[in-house]
This record gives C-alpha cells, structure tokens and sequence, in this order.
DNA sequence: CGAAAAGTTGATCTACATCAACGTGCGTGG
DNA sequence: CCACGCACGTTGATGTAGATCAACTTTTCG
C-alpha cells in the first residue's frame, strides 16, 4: 500500500505533504504555500465553516482535525459528501461561483488558516505549475466522490462501510497515521449514516457484523470505531485502490506546464 | 429556468456554448478553442471511448451525441457517473492521472474530436483565463456529483428518477434543446437503473408511475422516456437548481487573472 | 449529579431486489 | 419482403436488505 515510508508530516505541513505527493515542490513553490498557512485559528468540534445556499466569505486550509462536506436536503435530510483531513482545501470554489451548494463543518477540535481566494488565481497567473497540483488535487477528490458514488448505488451497507473504513485508513497512513494502531475514527454513527446513505440504527448493526467477524476492534466502551483487519476489510469490499490516484503528475504534463 | 433566451448552438460549437457561460470570450479565446475541435470523427452507438483500468490515449471533445462514464465494479456491476452531452471533454484527465478509474462509451451515434492532452497544458501556461474556465466546468461536473450523491443516498426511487429526468431537461433547455417538445431520452432504462443506483425492473415500473401521475408522456411504442409536465417533476423531488451553479465567473476572478 | 449525546437492541414494516415469463419493435440476412 | 433473433420493455409473484418505531444503555460533559 505505501511505496515510500511514510512521511510523519511533523516537520513539513499537511498541504505541502499533499501536494508532494504529485510533484517536487521547489523553494519558489514552498514560499506560495506558505502564504496559505499564515494566522492559524483553532475552532472546537462542530463548528460550520461554510453555509449552504451562503455566499463563500474566504478560503482556507486545514491545518489539524476533521471535517466533514454535507449537503442538506429541501426536507432536511443530511447526505455526507466527504471527510476533510488536514491539508484540505476548504472553500477553494470562492474564484469559481457565488453561492455554495453545500456546508462544510468541524467534527473535531481543528486548526484552520484562511486565506485570500485571490491567492489562487495569482498562483494561476504566475506559478502554472502549482496551479497544476491543486487542479490534480481537485481531480483526486471527483475520484473519491465517484467510487463513494459507486458505494451508494451498487453496494451493500456491508460493503460499504468497510470501503469506507479502507479509504481512510489508507489515507491517515499517507499522513503517517495509521488506524490500525487502536486510534478510534472521530466520526458518530449518526454521521457515517449520512455518508453511506444509510439509517443510524442500521449502521450499528453493520458495525456490531464488522466486529463479529474479527474485522474491528470489540471496543467495550461503546464509542468509536477502531480497525484490527484491513485485509480482511479490503477483501469483504473487493477494494481496489487504482480511485486514490496515488501516482505523480505524468511527465511530459510538468515539462509541458514547467517549462 | 432561463434568463436568456436560449442559443440554438446552431453557429457557434457546443464548447463555445458551454464556456461562454462562465466568461466572455475573447476573439484569441476561439481561436484556442478551435484547436480543440480539429478533425471530427463519427462513431456508433455503443462505442467504448474509455476504457477503464487503461492509459489516457488521447483527449477529446464531445461535439454531437451523448455518452455515460460509468465504473464497473470487481463484481461486474456497473455505476453510471454521469451523461455526457455536447461540448463535454472527454478524458481530460490525461494530464493528471496514468490510469484510468472509469469508463467512456457511446449512448448514441457521436462525433467526437480528439485533440492533443498538451494543449490544455499549454492553455494553462498561455492563457489562464481560458484555463480558469475550463477548471469552472470541472468544478460544476463535481457539482453534479454532488447532488446525484445525495440522490442515491438520500432520495427515493420516485425522487431520483424525477431529479434526474429535471436535470437533463435543464441542462438540454442551455444547449437550445427542449424535452419538453416530445424528443425521447435516449438513454435505455438499463441504463438507468445504474445510474440511479436501481434494479431495472424497479426503474420500469416507476417509470410507470410517473405516466400514471402524468408527469411523462403515455407513449405506447414503448421506447424511450418523453417529459411531459417539468413543474411536476420539479415538484416531487423538490428541484433545487443551486447545484447547477447557472453562473459567471466572479469578476473579481477575471480580474485577479485575466490583468 | 444531571442532562444530553452516542450507541444498542428488538419488533415490525416496506421499498426495492430478484426471479421468471412474456410482449414489442427493430434490424438483419436469407 | 418476410422471418428470425435480439435488444428493450412490461408484468406478476415472492424474497429481503434495510427503514422505522420505540425503549433502553452507556458515556461525556457542563
């Protein structure tokens, strides 16, 4: 699963981290990226950050902690759209459209710095390479969204949930973080619910089939959901991981963009 | 649903169409455009464009016709994305991404125009405003997703069929083409079915129902579905057009890029 | 310590899947 | 031009994954 030991990402920042994961960031790129990590701002979980049908204030990046992209129905049922860990973009749309057509909010204690969306478009004029990496990026997350897609219409709430778990724990462990080491999700059954498209009690019950089968932890203190067989999870879904796109931009883009 | 009075497309390319949605187009615009729709090929109805697991080849651009990307599970099931309509790109991610995720192919009889992948790199160094819209059609594809998302997860059968058939309705109604004028969907209802996350026994027999209700057209060659009352379709599943994002670039956008 | 958030469990219901057979229209080749 | 075959659609009977309703723990936190 990981090709290179993975990076703990104490020194270098969860954006750049990310975006090393698509090319060799030069020092010119490292100062643009810093200017999106200036002023942090701790907000407590369950914060919103961005309102749905609200008009996008500012952008910003997560630094640490877990939100979660929701969108909210005419009669008020909630569909998860995707889970942001730390060096996601929030609110990127500002430069592209006016009105947001989903909330984004904070599962956990997080760390986020904003920053101008004009800090995009400079990066577009002048820094075409870098531009090119929060594209990939961007592109990255449309292919999470289709196999989540896929999830919601071809497979079982078994199935689901353990892709669900698969995906992040394959992506904690790009972070340095690994599940598998007893670290419960920070995410209540309520919410996964909402993501798989599923009833909150019959997320519970695929939970409790799960930790039958030796797949996650039999926690006793009834909170969190903990992983103790990823083989075993990626088998009972038939995972395969070709979606996350973990390769670098293709050659010939960057010297075609970089020259 | 529309503030302007619809563009037969008749003159200008779809592609044209479709950006000039989000920005005005300058004369050294068309002129990148064109390089876009060069030598034109015509291919038949069932024709595999994409094919997943597979190397990008080539870049096109829809220019007549509709496609579905779609993703076969491990399995053998099959998820449809999305429909592809006129001035579409197709396989754009040949810049980003060595391997495919999903698949393209043919609905109808199409004519596609393939172009070289480096010259959306090139537009991105050249031309960034050209390059911004291009990422604005990419963010409103995401968008989309989004909501079809929330379908799968939060909608019933009733709903979904409903949502999409409004969908294809409004985004047709931009393109100067109206469902309402009695034309069929060409899109069988197996196909359907995977696309809505359905059996396609189920998809008949809703389809069924919404000719009961008279929202659909009763037509008794039984081929291809045909709208017959959008208001109601809008109704029953309490159609919000935000998601569309039927919107400009900011213009603090083209500014900050387009100086 | 009390209240609210999170999770569990059991009983019942239903939207949709599955299985199976049949109708309809279209294209192709003889 | 007819006949066969196939893609597409319909209909009915039955099965089941997951929703809903409701009561009850357990944990967290003010």
């Amino acid at each position: 699963m990981n090709d290179r030991p993975p990076d703990t990402g104490t020194n270098k920042s969860a954006l750049v981290l990310k975006l090393s994961q698509c090319l060799d960031l030069e020092e010119e790129d490292l100062r643009w990226i810093v200017a999106f990590e200036g002023a942090s701002e701790s907000l407590p979980a369950g914060t919103d950050i961005v309102k749905q049908n609200g008009t996008y204030e500012s952008a910003a990046v997560l630094l640490e902690g877990w939100c979660m992209k929701y969108k909210l129905l005419p009669d008020g049922q909630r569909q998860v759209v995707n889970f942001l860990l730390p060096g996601a973009f929030i609110g990127l749309h500002a430069n592209l459209f006016q009105v947001t057509d989903h909330a984004i909010s904070t599962l956990t204690r997080c760390r986020v710095s904003s920053f101008e969306p004009q800090l995009v478009t400079r990066i577009f004029r002048e820094r075409p390479l870098l531009a090119a990496a929060i594209v990939w990026d961007h592109a990255r997350e449309e292919a999470l969204l289709m196999e989540r897609l896929a999830s919601l219409g071809r497979r079982t709430a078994y199935e689901r949930l353990a892709h669900l778990l698969v995906e992040l724990a394959i992506l904690l462990s790009w972070r340095g973080q690994d599940l598998r080491d007893g670290a419960p999700l920070p995410i209540p059954q309520a919410v996964v619910a909402d993501t798989l498209g599923l009833s909150l009690v019959h997320v519970s019950r695929t939970i409790q089939k799960l930790r039958e089968e030796g797949l996650l932890e039999n926690n006793n203190n009834h909170r969190g959901i903990v992983l103790r067989d990823l083989a075993g999870l990626m088998a009972v879904c038939g995972y395969d991981e070709t979606y996350l796109h973990k390769s670098r931009l293709p050659e010939k883009t960057v010297k075609s963009i970089g020259g």
